[in-house]
DNA sequence: TAATGCTTTCATAAAATTTTGAAAGTACAG
DNA sequence: CTGTACTTTCAAAATTTTATGAAAGCATTA
């Protein structure tokens, strides 16, 4: 149960490119291993694949179901439950996209407005006022922009907005 | 020398917010001050607004300058240096779009064109192939959708951008 | 009910990242 | 050249994050 030079490559890029966006590097290598495994895998594979441990994969496993791009499969006749991964990766992006939007841009515009609304504090300058409502601006524009995306089609990704981008 | 209550949510804020996309918590409060301070600081100031040491700064300070996003300004008469980070936050966000494209995904895209012209192993099955084509093609289609964006203008952005997506 | 096969938890250990601060480096002024 | 006022470096310390694995939990089967 090893994997081939390829394989170990695209795991180890993924885990990588999730540690630089703040996703825990063995994480992003379990959602490879899923992506590149045709067929659903179990707690046990993954730990003998990846060589990490039973708690480990628990813990990483599940976290990943939380962002809804890694599902459980429950074979008959098995008591053993196994884990697959999305493999449309444009539906893994759009999920991924909808849930960052949701955690952590959604919170922050929250945080902005109450800055703005509530009289934290008397000393607020002009200038914290103008930067705080620039972002604050700037990040709703942003959040409207990604629900709309979140909910549009890939054709519509790929082809329309391509297009428009593209004859600029 | 002292934050008031509001500035303080602000910085922590944006540390926090750094630190789940992959930035370190000092980095994005280094931004930050520098965001809501309408004047240059010197190293001196950041240490003792922020209560940090000062190689820390001098790392930190350095690291957003690479990023575009902060820029060293000389006082005539003045020994010290100063720092101001880029205030307009559409051309910071712009700017670390940018340099997240170049840093992160080109190298990715390399890795993943490498995976399939070389013949690194001879077993690589053919869903191998459909997954690393796949996030390949997908790769390729948004790092030309965010180099086009990274050039447009910031009318585009709020203005054309929204209404295609807004009348969809 | 007890044994079995599996999942989950979580205190502790290990690893990775970040921070410190003293020493070295640099550049300018006198 | 020497002193001064700064900036930079980097080994060691502190902190934070991640991983381990044994024990507890939970169904199912005998």
């Amino acid at each position: 149960m090893v994997l081939n030079e390829a394989e170990e490559k695209f795991i180890s890029a993924w885990g990588a490119i999730g540690t630089q966006w703040g996703i825990n590097r063995t994480m992003a290598q379990i959602h490879a291993l899923l992506l590149i495994s045709e067929k659903s895998l179990s707690a046990e594979e993954i730990m003998s694949k990846l060589n990490i441990s039973r708690g480990n994969v628990n813990m990483n496993v599940r976290d990943l179901m939380t962002w809804g791009i890694v599902h459980k499969v429950l074979k008959f006749g098995e008591r053993k439950e196994f884990f697959t991964a999305e493999k449309d990766i444009y539906k893994t992006a759009i999920q991924i996209l909808r849930e960052r939007r949701k955690r952590e841009l959604v919170p922050i515009l929250n945080l902005l407005g109450d800055l703005e609304s509530n009289d934290i504090s008397d000393d607020k300058s002009e200038h914290f006022k103008k930067v705080v409502g620039d972002i604050h601006s700037f990040g709703n524009k942003t959040n409207k922009i990604l629900d709309k995306m979140s909910r549009a089609d890939e054709n519509w990704f790929t082809g329309s907005l391509m297009k428009i981008l593209m004859t600029k």
